[in-house]
DNA sequence: CATTATATATTTTTT
DNA sequence: ATATATAATG
């Protein structure tokens, strides 16, 4: 290929493989990239390379997985070729936008809400209600689930209904239409209409499509193999008079099937594009070959599968740690020590840790450990701030000024702070406007012709919507001022600093940041508007809360971690029932998706990675057996196997209050339930790779030397980290207990049993 | 209507 | 164990 252009900045540190995908001209494009080899790297290179060759940056456009990844695209392709703004974006952010643009041509409102899942349950719930089905038998979350499942295949109601067999789908084919019909009066999406809406016009209106084909030239999308059909539908309706459609994924990454994302995608990509050229990434830059080794072998077992090898050229590196704690509180302060021993040592900064969980649950007791020990840390939840009552209070006036068809909005701010409007006022004025087919706050603003609502109610409603109204007059301030204007005009601040509850203080100092959260936004996107302010939230995913920067430890979950790469990687909770998960049991195929999420963890490792299970841990309350998880059997022999647990004789740890507590009926459990699939261990086998780490040999019965003392003998060992005391018997001297971080002391040998 | 007490369900993972 | 939903009470 010859290029009149300058590609060299772009190629020179590429590998061949890559260099072909970065250069690939027309054409579709399948780029198989398995875990760490660059994939992020040569998706950014190629945008660039196209703009370089000349392809207009409005022609292009580029999904990734996370905004925060589109984000960094983005950055990232301004720098290579500056000055060219191009289209990255998650596809559902693509969906909204795509909506708000042309949503009415397809007779959308363009200021439509988003709802969230708390959101789309209410209104399930609702036409559950409505439906006459009130058997109580399937939970709206479970309805709302299969409707969700239905618009990822798109679906529609009448279609849906058609093939539903047993008694739920028969339920759900009643509610569907409910459903759809109460969004499209609130004038809201759900998060699947994001995806649906969009595919479906691309399907129907031939006249958008090719409009749309025609200016999408070039579409890029990452993390390809967790698509549902719905996505897969927009795309190749992008892809059909200009076919340069490039994807990238891994087949052994696809960990949203759940949610309705289809493997087959990738797959078959090779078959929906005949002419594709097919470009595999084998090649690990990230990890060592310990670590690469384990996760292959791991994955090896998945038999839907078509073997890959990953290489690397990286150092061997240490083994692959399998870390046993009695229980899950040792295991969250074990890790959390052994990151603040290793911080301390020097190897390693708080950042590059990480620690991975299957389920957030297990965030509780880490986040009580980190305190404790005084380690900064995050917990990368995106939503997290905005899920807050209070936040999501004010966050309902804002998305009600935005949007007066918005029904779940209307309820939550109407009475919040009190009104004195209940619900079987309520219910009236819903009547009311159902009737009259208005939303709730026009209908408030006709309270007057509701005889039945009188009182306190009616005064509260007429008084709502005067302020409602008043307020919508200054919809076009800064989201910021808006938001402070809301706080102060609806009496939610004040409700809150006259407030004697020290909650309430807390949820004043919140509502506070909410103001600074806008401000920001304002600051980073001058010309949004508070309906881009709420779509930003809405769409957030958990990474995007992440901040990289700061010297922290971050705390994820297994789905979050995907694409992301930490020096130090820590798995919580390799147990049987939490990874494989439970729900997963029985079903093949699920579990191999289980062994991929394992998978994706243990491949964002680059140079230490330790897998964690307890042998206690609580479930709702209740102290279980956990048996290690079966993957830790299918990991290679060449791993390396500690388990602090065998502290329990000598350290009095937490495990021991814990068992005192809970009786005799625990007392023994260690040689009862708990099977070990791991070989039993020695303390001995346990060789500390950083300095200082809690287990320094240290127990009862061990002979050691100490500076002043001379010869002595461990009696007691207690506590954990920089707690760890230990207590020494000097023969002349008498006991004393020391700091065991702090003392210098010689491990001698240890004594004969019993002496 | 609002507040409080009791019952009940809830836990996978998320845009 | 905790959070939410419903019922009972003021």
């Amino acid at each position: 290929m010859s290029e009149s252009f300058d590609a060299r900045g772009l190629l020179a540190d590429l590998t061949p493989d890559q260099q072909a995908a970065v250069t690939h001209g027309e054409g579709p494009l399948l780029i198989l990239a398995g875990a760490g080899s660059g994939k992020t790297r040569v998706i950014t290179r190629r945008v660039a390379y196209l703009l370089r060759s000349g392809v207009r940056p409005s022609n292009i456009l580029a999904i990734t997985f996370t905004n925060k990844a589109a984000g960094e695209m983005k950055n990232r392709v301004e720098k290579l070729a500056p000055g060219n703004r191009v289209w990255v974006s998650t596809f559902h952010s693509l969906g909204a936008r795509l909506l708000r643009q042309y949503g009415e041509r397809l007779g959308f409102d363009r200021n439509f809400t988003i709802y969230d899942m708390d959101d789309r349950n209410k209104i399930v719930k609702d036409a559950l209600e409505a439906s006459g089905i009130d058997n109580v038998k399937f939970s709206p979350e479970r309805i709302g689930g299969a409707i969700s499942k239905a618009k990822n295949q798109l679906l529609t109601p009448p279609e849906y209904a058609r093939t539903a067999t047993d008694f739920f789908q028969k339920t759900v084919g009643t509610v569907y239409p409910l459903y759809e019909k109460r969004l499209r009066a609130a004038n809201a999406m759900d998060f699947d209409d994001l995806l649906y809406l969009p595919a479906m016009a691309l399907k129907k209106n031939e006249e958008l499509r090719a409009e749309l084909d025609a200016r999408f030239k070039y579409v890029l999308i990452d993390e390809y193999q967790d698509t549902n059909s719905a996505q897969y539908e927009i795309a190749k309706r992008l892809s059909l008079n200009y076919d340069n459609l490039c994807v990238v994924g891994d087949p052994d990454q696809s960990i949203y099937k759940w949610r309705g994302s289809d493997i087959k995608n990738i797959l078959d990509f090779e078959r929906d594009f005949p002419n594709a050229r097919v470009i595999t990434l084998a090649q690990n830059y990230r990890s060592t070959k310990a670590i690469l080794h384990a996760a292959s072998v791991l994955i090896d077992h998945n038999k839907q599968r078509k073997k890959k090898d990953l290489v690397t050229d990286n150092p061997q590196g240490d083994p692959v740690n399998i870390l046993t704690f009695d229980n899950g509180l040792d295991e969250a302060e074990g890790v959390v020590v052994r990151i603040k021993e290793a911080v301390k040592a020097g190897a390693y900064k708080y950042r590059d840790h990480a620690i991975f969980m299957r389920i957030n649950a297990l965030t509780r007791s880490l986040e009580s450990a980190f305190v404790k020990h005084g380690v900064p840390f995050q917990i990368v939840k995106g939503l997290a701030f905005f899920e807050r009552k209070e936040n999501r209070d004010v966050l309902a006036y804002l998305r009600l000024l935005a949007n007066p068809q918005d029904t779940i909005s209307f309820l939550r701010a109407v009475n919040e702070p009190a009104r004195g409007i209940g619900k079987v006022s309520l219910d009236r004025l819903q009547a009311f406007a159902a009737d009259q087919e208005i939303g709730l706050l026009a209908a408030a603003g006709q309270v007057a012709r509701i005889t039945e609502i009188k009182g306190k109610a009616a005064t509260g409603l007429r008084d709502f919507h005067r302020m409602m109204t008043d307020l919508r007059a200054r919809l076009d301030l800064p989201p910021h001022e808006l938001v402070s204007l809301v706080l102060e005009k609806s009496g939610y601040e004040a409700m809150l600093r006259d407030s004697t509850d020290d909650e309430d203080a807390e949820r004043l100092a919140n509502v506070g940041e909410l103001v600074t959260a806008a401000k920001q936004f304002h600051e980073a996107n001058p010309e949004s508007t508070i309906t881009d302010f709420l779509e930003q939230i809405t769409l957030a995913s958990d990474v995007d809360g992440w901040d990289e920067q700061a010297d922290h430890v971050s705390v994820m979950t297994l789905h979050a971690s995907k694409g992301l790469e930490f020096p130090v990687v820590y798995v919580l909770a390799v147990e049987e029932g939490l990874l494989p998960h439970e729900r997963s049991m029985g079903r093949e195929d699920e579990i191999e998706e289980e062994r991929r999420l394992c998978f994706v963890g243990m491949t964002r490792a680059m140079k230490e990675l330790y897998l964690c299970h307890a042998r206690l841990r609580e479930f709702r309350g209740q102290l279980n057996y956990a048996i290690p998880s079966s993957f830790l059997q299918e990991l290679p022999r060449d791993v390396r196997y500690s388990d602090t647990s065998m502290a329990r004789n000598q350290a009095r740890s937490a495990a021991d209050e814990w068992r005192a507590k809970v009786g005799p009926a625990a007392k023994d459990w260690a040689d009862t339930g708990a099977r070990p699939v791991i070989p039993p261990k020695k303390p001995t086998d346990y060789k500390p790779t950083i300095p200082d780490a809690p287990e320094t040999g240290l127990a009862v019965g061990v002979l050691v030397q100490h500076e002043e003392f001379g010869l002595g003998t461990v009696t007691d060992v207690s506590g954990y980290g920089a707690l760890r005391r230990v207590k020494i018997r000097f023969p002349g001297h008498g006991e004393k207990t020391f700091v065991a971080d702090k003392v210098k002391l010689k491990i001698v040998g240890r004594k004969k049993a019993g002496g």
